[in-house]
DNA sequence: ATTAATAATTTAAACGATTAAACCATTATA
DNA sequence: TATAATGGTTTAATCGTTTAAATTATTAAT
């Protein structure tokens, strides 16, 4: 069953395959395509239900329609949202997705794009891995369009669509503060990704801006080799103070869960012993016995606005796009009132 | 910048495209390729950076090394899962995935199956939309290779790996009855999808095995439109009946979701007011206060299974391969005992 | 009846790879 | 010395489209 091709259509109808080619890219009328024939033409492509061989069409137009999406972890709520979006947004404006995990490894992250760009896609939405600054400005040399979303790297000047993450963890803070809170934990990754440091020095900021002094207990540090671990022993050193921890804020919804499972297992209740603020909610919160407070990211706004900045980059050359959301707060029983 | 390409290689060594060719391809020993001009060749290759264009490579070869994979809903679990290893392994066997969310619409699933099919994936895997039999019934008069996965349409002969859902439901509800059950309701969408009557048949057949009289209003059903309503009714109705329901069977994660977060608010306890058995589990009920006893679906051996049988039809023509697997039942704390 | 203008169509060269077949040197064999 | 065998390389067609340029047919203008 060989498949059909422009050149049966176009001697099935009786004429050369530029004719059949116009007509069905919609320059008949540019092209001055014979009224009639068109019509002959659409009528055998309709029958014979030919296909246009997108492949051939890519070769030859220097573009494929296509755009190459590296997440972090699929494992992430994050990427799920944003694959979501992403995918929905593209097809949208006719274009596929082709995507692939890193699994938080620079050398997948590495990999996939090497394939996505030997794939011939027109450009790329990236969460970049850590440590990838050297890959990211490789990419730029080289021309291919991209974007970064959610993680930036500040020493490079790209186009990215991300979190206004200092501000999101400032105001998550300070909500703490203002419902009462006086010794605040933040239980974040070790990591050298600038997102989570922004989280941190937006914890700090509002900490200071309101006249509280940190203690450096109240900092809890999770090493991504031993997360569930690490964790508990966050938990387990802020209720262990002296003066324990009356708020704990997660800076990830992972953390947040294994934190969750923990004060489940040892039956500390939130949030009479401990309010709770989550970075980013999650689907996953809905099974807790009480609706978890967090900040919010607009995964749905951020999808569009990567697929749009990747187009417009396609299309037009060299932008500037460098975009910071706002997140929200939603306001659960987490936190003690 | 532009791209370089196979003749500027050829070119800057001084020899023919045709031998750059043999030697980036492995086959500079059959074509007895000079050993000195392959060294050359190579070290070309690597100093410009030269990567062969994909796209070309495929026109020629007849052949993409891409599948395609529809998914019923990027946002169940079961989706995210197989996704995973499908992507994984189709990335072992060097096959890139490109892929789709039908959102259980038929039409979005003829259209991103055509998307793909025009795109000239070598294979597709696909998760079927409801009614989508005729869809089907093209694909194998096109002689396009494709595996089911998860749905089957017990009148269509295809290639396909699903889950033994007859086995599963049945085993699920022995379970149930060997823990001293009485009155297992099984909460079911109400659906023409095959694999979901399979859970039916499962239970009713389990039942009548060890002599339980089945009622009707044990069996509650919940339409597509109307999901989280129809569960909460659903409940509502097994715990009304004059002798209530003391177990209750969801047949998909997505009910007992819906069902738990229900219980959750109406402060019925489980296992102690009734107990929950789930088909298929899900991260989203760690946080629930007692671990779900649930059967469990091979994710991993699906997607790499199939792959493997894409991988094969594609290599070898028709194949026949109708895998089921067995579930396994996870034990939780969500069953009286 | 020519020529000019316009309408309709075809030709053929790309796009960037693969590869059968042809070609040209050497060296071995008769 | 002629011929065959082997090693090493190039030529050119091909995959299935698009499209500038050439060509032919038709109608209008002089």
């Amino acid at each position: 069953m060989k498949k059909l091709v422009l050149k049966d259509v176009a001697k099935h109808v009786g004429v050369s395959t530029a004719l059949v080619s116009y007509v069905l890219n919609g320059q008949a009328e540019e092209k001055q395509v014979n009224k009639e024939t068109a019509k002959r033409i659409l009528k055998a492509v309709e029958e014979l239900n030919y296909r246009p061989n997108q492949i051939a069409k890519s070769l030859k137009m220097q573009k494929t329609f296509t755009i190459g999406l590296v997440v972090a972890d699929i494992n992430y709520r994050f990427s799920t949202g944003i694959t979501r979006a992403i995918e929905s947004e593209a097809k949208k404006n006719k274009y596929t997705v082709i995507y692939g995990s890193s699994n938080e490894s620079k050398e997948k992250f590495v990999e996939l794009i090497n394939v996505f760009v030997n794939r011939r896609v027109d450009g790329l939405i990236l969460v970049a891995a850590e440590n990838s600054q050297d890959q990211i400005k490789l990419l730029q040399k080289s021309g291919t369009p991209f974007v970064l979303i959610d993680r930036i790297f500040p020493e490079i000047k790209t186009n990215y669509i991300a979190l206004d993450n200092y501000q999101a963890a400032y105001a998550s803070t300070e909500y703490l503060i203002k419902k009462g809170h006086k010794r605040i934990a933040l239980i974040n990754y070790e990591t050298s990704l600038f997102h989570l440091h922004e989280r941190d020095r937006g914890y700090f900021e509002a900490l200071k801006d309101n006249n509280i002094t940190f203690k450096k207990e109240w900092h809890q540090k999770v090493s991504n080799e031993n997360v569930v671990k690490d964790v508990q022993s966050g938990i387990v050193n802020i209720l262990g103070l002296k003066q324990p921890c009356d708020a704990v804020f997660f800076a990830t919804d992972t953390l947040t869960l294994h934190g969750l499972k923990y004060l489940i297992d040892k039956k500390i209740n939130v949030p009479n012993d401990i309010s709770v603020l989550s970075f980013d909610g999650s689907d996953v919160f809905d099974l807790f016995y009480c609706p978890i407070t967090h900040s919010k990211q607009p995964l749905e706004e951020m999808g569009k606005l990567a697929v749009n900045t990747v187009i417009e980059l396609v299309n037009q050359g060299k932008i500037n796009k460098q975009i910071s959301l706002e997140a929200d707060i939603i306001v659960g029983k987490s936190c003690k009132e």
